[in-house]
RNA sequence: GCCGGGGUAGCUCAGUCGGUAGAGCGACGCACUCGUAAUGCGUAGGUCACGGGUUCGAUUCCCGUCUCCGGCUCCA
């Protein structure tokens, strides 16, 4: 019996029944042959060795794609796990699967690893990996299964728990054996250990069963695994790049904000520097905010307990809220982690009509949340932080317009910050709990679908992820070094307009309650400048950079010339440093390349008899020497105008 | 909060198998007055995170606390 095998390029090739993917490969071509790593047949990923038994389209999955990757590092997963289990008699296995650059595996046992454990472990990978074992597959009942594994608690648990996705069957389930060692799995896996040619494991943490801290504490160790060595060192340098761009390192380089001890974790105090930086990014927000249609609105950062009850946020969200406080016999005082119910209050201190909605209130407030000591982290996490939070309240027939409104303001706020990849969330209803109209939860839903489909934003359904009072979008952004940040929200709520009994009075002279969205753009300012140091490694555009241009005497009798170039850059709106210490040109431009200064002027006898600079742009090797200053500061100015 | 690893000068680090410590950079001073990525010389600066214990003696060993780092968990 002959089968018809379809190859990617349409081509349709005649194999012998029970032909397996490496011979498909390799009659394909011998490089081919050698670079597989699995097959997928039909849109299903396997083993290159099992037969295929009748006609079907097929893959060839190849070690330097990211699916091949993938099932490389599941195998490196699965050779660790040997490895430990060798290492360490009476080691339990969890579960260990690849995730973005590289794999884990958890394990329970009696001490945690160590460092020199996981060189130990790394050494055994390598012999396991040298003895060129082959991943055997095979599939057994559960009832067996559970035979295999008997002395495996947490395998037993999953094979008790199996479905379709786990395995292959309800009452079956496939394992993976090279030599003595075997595996629950559901594959496919390299055809043999040798074929894992550069792994390094990377760290040991504690990580809960199935992801719940009321479960065991298993600890985990994470690895890495790619095509090469060359691969894997890119990879690690690439880490090391990353390294280089963190906002701590940098924060304190560039003398931007510290974390200092004596204030308290999360906590940051900023520098002259950081705050230049911070008042660009918050007059930026306020005048986009502005353009935008929406008003300003300020409050304070205490507020009684029974607003916070009112709002819902003592019910739901206590544990992040720092304890009471008694004043004024025994009434109870709350700081803010949240804006909304005081921006509610404003919208509740008038009578509204419709003729004033939608309504859109602004404020960059500070407010201050309870995180667990263990989450913090630079600025990305932190207990005190700013919000431009913003709450508008609109009628049900304005909402889909305002959210697609809002949407667009997020996309041009980020676009303006030198963010052009977006990805976004779109949370709908959860299944059980919710509250509003179910006809306006659809409304907001598909509004921002469409919101999404028009901005041409890639989305992904979280589907019942939302809260209970409304649908959101998330927008994340991808990074200079392609990693992904979630920055910006739009939340609809239905149920605080609820809580405080919102009203306003409609054409008819009724009344009727109006939706509330809630949007941070930022995130918070804090955070948000956070991803921006690390975005630009330091080095932010023009309009962004606490100093934009530096001017480098030549010699003291130049320190005159110098200060009365830097009142002309100054005039024309530009932040301006001039360097007059003791040292040599060389080491003042040193200096503010260093500090990543985006231009420096140089000024020496040339310039002052033809009142002219010397200017090197950041980036730049080479400088333009005798630039009129006129055309400098034309120049300078038109490079680093802010976007509004 | 949990697991693991750290905390030595402003920064980055070395060091002390228990006898109170050192470099580079930075800071400060002096000299140099210089045309595009480090001028030279000198000086100051440390309760070795904090508290307790062991010891003749603790920065070093032990315990606790704080804090940072990597994860987990959390992120209505």
């Amino acid at each position: 019996m002959a089968i018809n095998i379809t190859l990617p390029d349409g081509s349709v090739r005649e194999y012998p029944d029970g032909v397996t993917g490496t011979d498909v490969a390799e009659s394909i071509g011998s490089r081919l042959a050698k670079a597989a790593v699995a097959v997928k047949l039909d849109g299903e990923s396997r083993d290159l060795s099992r037969p295929i038994e009748s006609d079907a389209a097929i893959e060839i999955i190849t070690e330097n794609t990211e699916a091949g990757r993938h099932i490389m590092r599941h195998s490196a997963a699965h050779v660790m796990a040997q490895a430990v289990l060798d290492l360490y008699p009476g080691a339990k296995f969890a579960i260990g699967p690849p995730i973005e650059d590289g794999f884990y595996y958890d394990f329970q046992v009696e001490e945690p690893f160590t460092p020199d454990d996981l060189d130990r472990i790394e050494e055994r990978m390598a012999e396991i990996i040298s003895s060129n074992q082959s991943f055997e597959r095979d599939v057994v009942s559960s009832s067996d299964a559970e035979g295999i594994f008997s002395d495996q608690p947490f395998k037993l648990e999953i094979i008790r728990g199996v479905d379709e996705s786990e395995g292959v069957g309800g009452s079956e389930v496939s394992i993976y054996r090279n030599v003595d060692f075997v595996d629950l799995c559901r594959g496919p896996h390299v055809p043999s250990t040798a074929r894992l040619k550069a792994v390094k494991l990377l760290r040991s943490a504690g990580a809960y069963w199935r992801g719940d801290e009321n479960n065991p504490q298993l600890q985990r160790i994470y690895g890495t695994a790619w095509e090469s060595k060359k691969e894997l060192d890119a990879y690690l340098n690439r880490r090391e790049e990353a390294a280089k761009r963190d906002h701590r390192k940098l924060g304190r380089e560039l003398d931007l904000y510290s974390f200092p001890q004596e204030l308290g974790s999360g906590l940051a105090v900023w520098h002259p520097n950081g705050g230049m930086l911070r008042k660009v990014v918050e007059d930026y927000s306020r005048q986009i905010h502005e353009d935008y249609g929406f008003v300003f609105v300020n409050s304070p950062h205490v507020a009684k307990a029974d607003l916070w009850q009112t709002s819902g946020h003592l019910d739901f969200y206590a544990d992040n809220m720092y304890p009471g406080m008694d004043l004024d016999e025994g009434q109870q005082y709350r700081v803010k982690p949240m804006n909304c119910p005081f921006h509610v209050l404003v919208y509740k201190s008038n009578a509204r009509s419709y003729r004033e909605l939608p309504l859109r209130f602004s404020e960059l407030g500070a407010v201050y949340r309870y995180e667990r000591s263990g989450v913090l982290h630079g600025l990305l996490r932190v207990r005190g932080l700013t919000m431009d939070d913003s709450h508008t309240f609109c009628t049900r027939d304005q909402l889909p317009e305002e959210l697609a409104q809002h949407l667009e303001f997020v996309l041009t706020l980020l676009g303006e910050f030198g963010f052009e990849d977006f990805e976004a969330d779109l949370s709908t209803r959860p299944e059980d709990k919710w509250v509003g109209d179910l006809e306006l939860w659809e409304v907001a839903t598909e509004s921002l679908r469409s919101a999404l489909v028009a901005a041409n934003v890639p989305f992904q359904v979280a589907e019942g992820e939302g809260a209970f009072y409304g649908p959101k979008i998330d927008v994340h952004i991808k990074d200079a070094i392609g990693r992904r940040w979630q920055m910006s929200t739009v939340q609809v709520d239905f149920s605080l307009p609820d809580r405080f009994e919102l009203e306003f009075t409609t054409p008819g002279n009724d009344r009727e309650r109006p939706v509330m969205i809630h949007s941070a753009k930022f995130g918070s300012v804090e955070r948000f400048i956070g991803v921006l140091v690390e975005h630009y490694a330091g080095a932010f555009p023009g309009w962004l950079s606490p100093v934009q241009l530096t001017i480098v005497p030549v010699a003291d009798r130049h320190n005159e010339y110098a200060n009365e170039v830097a009142a002309v850059f100054r005039a024309a709106g530009l932040r301006v440093e001039v360097d007059e210490t003791d040292e040599t040109v060389g080491e003042k431009i040193r200096r503010a390349i260093t500090q990543k200064h985006p231009a420096i002027a140089v000024v020496g006898d040339k310039d002052v008899a033809a009142n002219s600079v010397g200017v090197r742009m950041r980036g730049d090797d080479a400088e333009r020497r005798g630039l009129p200053l006129g055309d400098a500061v034309a120049e300078l100015t038109a490079a680093f105008a802010a976007p509004r």
